[in-house]
DNA sequence: CCTTTATATGCCTTTACAAGCATATACTAT
DNA sequence: ATAGTATATGCTTGTAAAGGCATATAAAGG
């Protein structure tokens, strides 16, 4: 009898590289644990052992065809990670509104001497965070 | 000179409850690790080692106000894990029509006969994933 | 200078967990 | 019944990483 509900969190879940894996692999249809296993190219054993996590966790369910067992998605825990992200979403569309107001600005009060050229889009270079 | 980029994946990053704790503190505005730690009732070296886990893979950015730091969220990594989100986002959205339409047409059909009350919205059972 | 306040780091211990390999279980076909 | 195929489980081991506590660094204020 156990009743100890462990329900390690989702986030957990798919911070394993394999899983991640796995569950991309399951997007476009079903696939039986061989499938999974030539596709990635990965032990069976570790195979099952993440479907089985996945499946404990929700993120999968299994039919039985024969001797295989056929493995699809199950939206709710990706829905739950989607849910955790929803209030980072606003923020960081404000956070870009704000940027683009500010180059904005810069662009009409800067009589082009800039160093470097302007980029919009996602590709901003990531620094070391510290300021001083 | 460490050329070596570990790159910790953010998944691996948001996998630790209290690293999610201040990330969420920090949605509002930014906050000093002291207000972290109360806010969070967290030991003040834990909140430290957190936000360096969190500043050295881009979650946050810091600046120095006197003897304190203030750090506030970057939007580049949680986007990430958005991204990754998005072609599962299109798999439940399509799965979710599909079982509407599912539970329609056993409406039609079915003359009331139900032994249990169907209920829309996602608060369905989690079961245990095998099907027999 | 010395003290207080704010934050970072270092060390140690414990735990969780993934990889690897062997083996068990389950179903099929001959 | 036996062999073959598909999947699951058990056990061991290595390792990363979080918690706890002491201590180092840094800035401010008297």
């Amino acid at each position: 009898m156990k009743y100890i509900r462990r329900m390690e969190s989702v986030f957990k879940i798919i911070a394993e590289p394999n899983r991640r894996a796995i569950l991309g692999l399951l997007i476009s249809s079903e696939q039986s644990v061989g499938e999974i296993e030539r596709q990635l190219r990965m032990p069976q054993p570790a195979v099952s052992k993440h479907l089985r996590v996945l499946r404990e966790a929700g993120f999968v369910e299994s039919t039985v065809d024969a001797q295989r067992r056929l493995y699809r998605l199950k939206p709710e825990p990706l829905q739950e990670v989607d849910a955790w992200l929803a209030p980072f979403r606003r923020f960081w569309s404000d956070h870009v509104d704000a940027l683009e107001r500010y180059l904005d600005r810069m662009d009409q009060s800067t009589p082009t001497k800039g160093k470097t050229k302007r980029r919009r889009g996602p590709n901003r270079e990531r620094d070391k965070g510290e300021t001083k």
